[in-house]
DNA sequence: ATTCTGACAGCAA
DNA sequence: TTTGCTGCCAGAA
C-alpha cells in the first residue's frame, strides 16, 4: 500500500535525519554521500532541503556536520548567525579556514561505507 | 499551471 | 584550474 505523498517526504526527511544523527562527534560528511546512501544519489539538493527544515524536528540534528563535497561550509547562513556552524565544528576539534574544513578527507565519514 | 530557486554534484570547455 | 550548464526533486510565488 503506497503511502501518501506527504508521508513519503517525511520518510525521506526522516532518513536524512537518522543518518545525520549518526555522524560521529568530530566527523563530517557531505550532502551527496547521504543522498547516495539513501538510494537517490542525484538528490543531494534534497538532503540540503531536509536539513533546512530540520528545525521542525524535535530532536537536535547535527546539521553542522554536513557540508558539501569540497568541505565548504555552504550552509552556514542557515544557522541564524553565520558563524554558528563554524563554531560548532571547531567545538568538535575541526579546524576551519575560509569556510573550508582542513583535513576534510581525514575527517570525512561515509555513511555508505561506515554504516 | 508555470517559473524560479536552492545547505549539491558531475561534467564539459 | 575555474566557470558554467544540467540533472535532480520539492516548495514558494
Amino acid at each position: 500500500m503506497p503511502r501518501l505523498k506527504q508521508k513519503v517526504h517525511d520518510d525521506f526527511f526522516s532518513k536524512v535525519y537518522e543518518v545525520t544523527k549518526r555522524i560521529p562527534f568530530g566527523r563530517i560528511t557531505s550532502y551527496g554521500a547521504i543522498a547516495r546512501y539513501l538510494g537517490s544519489g542525484r538528490s543531494a539538493r534534497m538532503v540540503g532541503w531536509a536539513l533546512n527544515v530540520s528545525h521542525s524536528n524535535l530532536e537536535f540534528i547535527p546539521a553542522h556536520r554536513v557540508v558539501n563535497r569540497n568541505g565548504l561550509l555552504t550552509g552556514k547562513h542557515h544557522f541564524g548567525n553565520s558563524s554558528t556552524m563554524e563554531q560548532l565544528l571547531e567545538n568538535e576539534g575541526i579546524v576551519i579556514e575560509n569556510d573550508r574544513i582542513i583535513n576534510f578527507k581525514e575527517k570525512f565519514w561515509d555513511p555508505g561505507k561506515e554504516l
